[in-house]
DNA sequence: TTGGGTTGTGCACACGTGTGAATAATGCAA
DNA sequence: TTGCATTATTCACACGTGTGCACAACCCAA
């Protein structure tokens, strides 16, 4: 093993082995036209000075560097950071390296964005980016590999992998009418046209197949704060039960509920948080599959790297519903 | 601007601005030889082109990637979360890319740590790792720029940047002191030996110096569900005020006083999380001022990588209190 | 010995960039 | 014109790797 010493490359290797440097690059490659006796001196030689490729320079060789920009809006929101955790860890698997870029950077995004291309990254994931617009025009203009997770909106010819909102409101309006609620919320995102709008709409129309309907819908941001204002609002509305676009805005809605003291609703969340598992929340919430969801689109993005000309690939995620204490009662 | 064409290289622009290919690489990097007239020549060229360098090329080349990697354990924790988010934005204001490794990955820590180092990254920044001993030798083995952010040990001589936690300590007991509490515990971690360690020593201290003591004791795991068992207990000791090593132990702390109905305790957390900011917990926490220690995280990185001999650098940063509702009452 | 197949290795080039040394261009004095 | 100093530009190499092609070694048949 190398000891304080430069860099070892496969220079050092081919002369221990007593080789030429090609032979060295065919035999860790498990080329099959070098013989076993070879292979085994060299895979000995590799292993005591504690060779490890330069992957620079490979990639600079082959043009494809085993690195995948990683674009996501805020860490601070734990689903976000949840995803991008496992993400790095499909990628781990496939031998991937993430390099990562977050939005609210003081860089400017356009420069970010620009940088991250500059290293010659294989493909781009982007995780709910607020300038969503420069990474895809970015992406296009130099026919750069690109995945969105959990966020398409339909209108580019990208590949993209989400959860199936529609389904999953549909999970929700058949649990809460079995739990007997008769006076149905949404409790809405800011983007009302986005992925808040898909549950909601698969919540509605479930809800009229089974002879309900939604009766109250109020919007709030995506912040604690701002959530809790609203639900005070949609409290004044009495619900039996309401369907929270995030766990953010149940949990706030749970907060707010206790806080006043009055009848608390059913609720069922979005995403199912860490904080949905706290015992004091306790909260009934819907599953992405953030696990497959990754999985898929580590996937898909590979794919597409080693086929460019490759047509864009859409998938839906289905999800599931965790039942919790929030939703336990039965309405009398 | 180029599109759906091939990549553009240094070598379309010295064409384009009919000169040669060096020229074009002393212009963008401002060599003073380059005279005024083809400066500009060549920077009209390269935007019309679109012209970005090739920054593995250059890595290769200069043998600094501007890459630099970084180890994380857990995204779920949200501490974590922000101060990858922190580091992340500091290195882009540096024009430095992050190479992120999380810690819980299937593919088995020394394997990706080499792979990590096989990208040649610049340095390593380590973010409370708990594999730290193989990141600290192959950093060491390899003569990589190393720095450990809020988990140094003492025993390495590698740099490290780190809160002050006994100051902290001594903060929160004057605190606690003007709230005339008299009867005081400490909400341990699961660390006894480490961050919590000192945190405890410095509230030890400065509540002597003041005429009282720490009268309780209790470690717990810093999982909100081990910390909740953990806190029936402390609250069975009956104490005027609690400072946790940790927001989650404070909320889990806060959470079991709930639910029991009995008196609340003044409580101090630490870290001054998001959920602290919540008007449930409106919790009074330690701020680590993570914004400096990022900043002071990359600053060294720099430092070392571009200066192998330097000598391990360590700094402390002052950590301030953030006082809200939770310790807002005096006891009587 | 010659010829042909099979198997294992080495030479030399390319990837795109930065940079020291060499060279051309210019100015100025003799 | 020549000689010398200064300035602007180009040549050619290096970074560490992968790989097409040529080539050596060997066995076997004629």
């Amino acid at each position: 093993m190398q000891r304080e010493g430069k860099k070892v490359r496969s220079f050092e290797v081919a002369e221990l082995a007593q080789i030429s440097r090609s032979t060295v690059s065919r035999a860790l490659a498990g080329d099959p036209r070098i013989s076993k006796a070879t292979r085994e001196r060299v895979l000995a030689a590799a292993a005591e000075l504690g060779y490890q490729p330069n992957l620079i320079a490979r990639g600079l060789k082959n043009s494809t560097t085993g690195i995948i920009g990683v674009v996501v809006t805020d860490l601070n929101n734990p689903y976000h950071a949840h995803a991008l955790q496992l993400l790095i860890e499909k990628m781990g698997l496939k031998h991937l390296a993430p390099l990562v870029f977050v939005g609210n950077t003081a860089e400017g995004a356009e420069h970010a964005i620009e940088r991250l291309m500059s290293y010659q990254v294989d493909a781009v994931i982007a995780l709910a980016a607020p300038f969503l617009e420069h990474v895809i025009e970015a992406c296009l203009t130099r026919s750069k590999p690109l995945v969105l997770m959990n966020r398409y909106d339909g209108s580019e010819p990208v590949s993209a992998v989400g959860g199936d909102g529609g389904a999953a409101g549909r999970l929700v309006a058949d649990h809460l009418v079995s739990c007997r609620a008769r006076r149905f919320a949404f409790f809405a995102g800011e983007d009302r046209t986005g992925i808040s709008w898909e549950r909601e709409q698969g919540f509605s129309e479930r809800l009229k197949e089974l002879g309900h309907a939604i009766d109250v819908t109020i919007s709030a941001p995506y912040t604690y704060r701002a959530a809790v204002v609203a639900a005070h609002e949609m409290l004044r509305e009495e619900p039996d039960a309401v369907f929270c676009a995030n766990d953010t805005l149940a949990i706030a809605l749970m907060d707010a509920a206790r806080s006043t003291g009055g009848q608390m609703p059913l609720i069922v969340g979005y995403d199912n948080s860490t904080f949905a598992q706290w015992p004091i929340y306790d909260l009934t919430s819907v599953d992405q599959n953030l696990d497959e969801m990754t999985t898929r689109t580590v996937e898909i993005a590979i794919a597409i790297a080693r086929e460019p000309k490759r047509a864009p690939d859409r998938q839906m995620i289905q999800p599931s519903l965790v039942v919790r204490g929030s939703t336990s009662r039965t309405i009398k």
